[in-house]
DNA sequence: TTCCGGAACC
DNA sequence: GGTTCGGGAA
């Protein structure tokens, strides 16, 4: 059925379907102006409730999203970092209402932020490697760096990555005639490589058999793959089909939006619990051309200053717009922390 | 010892 | 929702 071709979700209407398989259209640098946002929403009017009719079903909206070339370019790039301008102008026609206050004015607190300083995270994660292979094999290698990417160092799957390209190891052929010990010595030190490289023939088999030798284009058939759960699947469906669909949402865009008040339980004012919840909360108002940079711009701020054990909001530019500023890091109690038993227990 | 750019299984 | 899977760095 729609196995192997792009998205084309079998309820789009006919007038989105004039937007469906633009994908990169360009695979230039974002513009220095916020050309891009203005042209995005000069689409369709930027009536409110239109605004909402399409965060609401992002699978019938397709924009080829210039920034989610994290491949080529470097991290700054992609998180807006160089574009001077960036919601102002169209945040100011902009209805307010149910968007959190102040939005426009956080997230550029925070692209200041990250300007000043550089944070472990370099770009998405892990997709660079591929950059430079055909677009089946680029794809396929940004999947195998998803999944090796989960609780595991940038650098460390990188390394991985090179591996498996350097021994001819990046195809879903290569990988399925292999033998699993050697996919495993390949994978190591990645996090959990045992577990990944029984995936990993998994999925390769799975391309191979059902994709034909590609990799799933939905993230319904992403998640079907074995070690791909949602934040993987919008991760490879943003970078590896330039196919914006949802917000990746890891723990770091979990905890801020959190903190921050961003997201809510479905009519509540209840923190999220899930990822997921965040995901499908954020999306319910954050403009689109957000949802790529989002992330690797929220990662960073989650690494350098929004930690999640003890936040420094004293160097938080934007704590005076954050409900949640000092309000963990000064008091309970810093040393004892119940968790779990761990490992300590003796014998 | 503690803390991780998740996902699966219980 | 609680655990487990791995290893490395702080």
């Amino acid at each position: 059925m729609t196995q192997t071709t792009p998205s084309l979700p079998s309820n789009s209407n006919a007038s989105s379907l004039s937007k469906v398989r633009v994908f990169v259209r360009r695979r230039s640098k974002r513009p220095k102006t916020t050309s891009l946002a203005l042209q995005q929403h000069d689409l369709q009017p930027p009536t409110r409730d239109d605004h909402y009719k399409r965060s609401s079903f992002p699978e019938i909206e397709d924009f080829a999203y210039s920034g989610a070339n994290a491949i080529t370019q470097s991290s700054k790039s992609e998180m807006g970092l160089d574009v001077t301008l960036v919601e102002s102008e169209a945040a100011s026609t902009r209805p307010t209402g149910e968007l959190p206050a102040h939005w426009e004015r956080v997230l550029e607190g925070i692209r200041r932020m990250r300007c000043s300083a550089e944070a472990p995270v370099d770009t998405m994660g892990c997709e660079k490697a591929g950059d430079t292979l055909p677009p089946k094999e680029r794809r396929f290698a940004v999947l195998v760096s998803s999944l090796l990417s989960s609780q595991t160092k940038d650098h460390v799957t990188h390394g991985a990555i090179q591996r498996l390209l350097e021994n001819g190891l990046l195809t879903p052929d290569a990988i399925n005639n292999a033998d699993e010990e050697t996919i495993k010595k390949m994978l190591y030190p990645v996090g959990f490589y045992t577990r990944k490289a029984t995936n990993l023939k998994k999925i390769a088999n799975i391309c191979l058999t059902k994709y034909d030798g590609d990799i799933p284009s939905t993230i319904e058939q992403l998640l079907l793959l074995p070690g791909i759960g949602p934040k993987m699947a919008h991760l490879v469906m943003n970078v590896g089909w330039n196919n914006v669909q949802g917000i990746c949402v890891d723990t770091h865009v979990h905890r801020i939006c959190n903190r921050l008040g961003w997201v809510s339980r479905p009519g509540t004012k209840q923190k999220t619990r899930t990822p997921e919840e965040t995901r499908e909360a954020l999306q319910r108002w954050l403009p689109k051309e957000e949802w790529v940079p989002i992330n690797p711009l929220l990662v960073g701020f989650g690494q350098t200053i929004c930690t999640p054990l003890r936040p420094r909001c004293g160097e938080c530019g934007i704590s005076d717009l954050c409900p949640s500023a000092f309000k963990e890091a000064s008091n309970s109690s810093p040393s004892s922390k119940p968790k779990k038993s761990g490992p300590n227990k003796k014998r």
